[in-house]
DNA sequence: AAACGTCAAGTTCCG
DNA sequence: CGGAACTTGACGTTT
């Protein structure tokens, strides 16, 4: 069963972004902080935007910091904004919001490059030290793909598992682990997680686009059941990816919108549990919007469904995008130095 | 003001 | 073996 439908940091009906950033060779403190303090002041309106729209599950940008693993961004920034950051945190509990995030293609835990690893151990643990900064409990994750398959499955799995044994405890138990839409199956996913104790998402388009042998419907249920299982009570609900396939594209690619029979198939072969569903789609919470729409004429609701929260609806058209181009707000943007 | 080339990072696969 | 693709917005220089 459905519980909140969720979508991917760009707020399309807003004109503000949570990922401005700046050229590496124009990076200063004073720079890095402004961008910093401007990507948050417009996190906290996105999530008062979700609040009035009823969306309680929302995966925050990566170039929330920029740079936050570079040694070019010495700022203690979770320190410097941590007030900004526990109140964005405390709005989020307040709303019972669910917030993740999912480190860049660059991650690779399992790289056969020790530099590249340590990269990307950096990576997850800044992206766990944002989340412990909003004070967000562990059902707030951080996605993550197994990585690279250059020496062969069982050494590349071997080494991703090796990696995550020895992360902190703070940061593993944020972790959760993806099927990818070429290299690892969801089955081969919950052979890591076996090894792990890491949770799996599930993504519905990669699967389709690499079943392994999970195939027939019986199957697919067995499989996502198993995915289920994965998530413990510290985990929160279950969660999956939900995409559509692009047209004419390679296979995993997302298309722009969701189309509503992806998720009624889903749920077709969805074992009886609840979960919670991102959406990962170019028209952001438009293509949530629309998705939501189409699933009403067909009877499925959010379970988790609340009142949107803390404004009247006419006050929420107003906040969305016209229909023909507005000018750039100044408010929120960092001018250009 | 708009257009367009470029941007921290890795891996896979194509040509 | 070099380079595009992945996926994609935002920057910032040029027009």
């Amino acid at each position: 069963m459905l519980r909140h439908l969720g979508y991917v940091a760009i707020a399309r009906s807003l004109d503000i972004s949570t990922g401005q950033t700046c050229r590496l060779r124009h990076a200063t403190p004073e720079r890095l902080r402004a961008l910093i303090e401007a990507n948050l002041v417009n996190l906290r309106r996105v999530l008062e935007f979700n609040a009035a729209n009823a969306i309680w599950l929302y995966r925050i940008s990566s170039d929330l910091v920029p740079f936050a693993s570079h040694p070019v961004n010495q700022l203690a920034w979770w320190d410097e904004f941590g007030a900004l950051l526990a109140d964005i945190g405390a709005y989020v509990r307040r709303h019972r919001m669910r917030v993740s995030m999912h480190p860049g293609q660059f991650t690779v835990l399992n790289s056969l490059s020790p530099a590249v690893v340590r990269a990307a151990i950096d990576e997850v643990v800044w992206h766990a030290r944002l989340l412990d900064a909003l004070g967000v409990d562990t059902t707030a994750k951080i996605v993550i793909h197994v990585g690279g398959l250059v020496d062969g499955r069982e050494p590349a799995i071997a080494r991703f598992v090796a990696t995550v044994r020895d992360l902190p405890d703070a940061v593993r138990r944020r972790l959760i682990v993806e099927n990818d839409e070429r290299l690892f199956t969801a089955e081969d996913v919950l052979e890591v997680s076996r090894a792990t104790g890491l949770p799996v998402v599930f993504d519905w388009l990669h699967h389709r686009a690499n079943p392994g042998t999970a195939r027939t419907p019986a199957d697919i249920r067995r499989v996502v059941t198993r995915c289920f299982a994965t998530w413990g009570p510290a985990d929160g609900v279950p969660k999956i990816h939900l995409s559509s396939q692009a047209r004419g594209a390679r296979p995993g690619r997302h298309a722009d919108w969701v189309r509503v029979t992806d998720l009624l198939v889903f749920l077709a072969v969805a074992p009886r549990r609840t979960f919670d569903c991102m959406i990962e789609a170019k028209e952001k919470e438009l293509a949530l919007f629309r998705l939501r729409r189409d699933l009403a004429r067909h009877d499925v609701r959010e379970r988790g469904a609340r009142p949107a929260a803390g404004r009247s609806s006419a006050s929420r058209a107003a906040e969305r995008r016209p229909v023909s181009p507005a000018p750039r707000p100044e408010r929120g943007r960092v001018s250009a130095a």
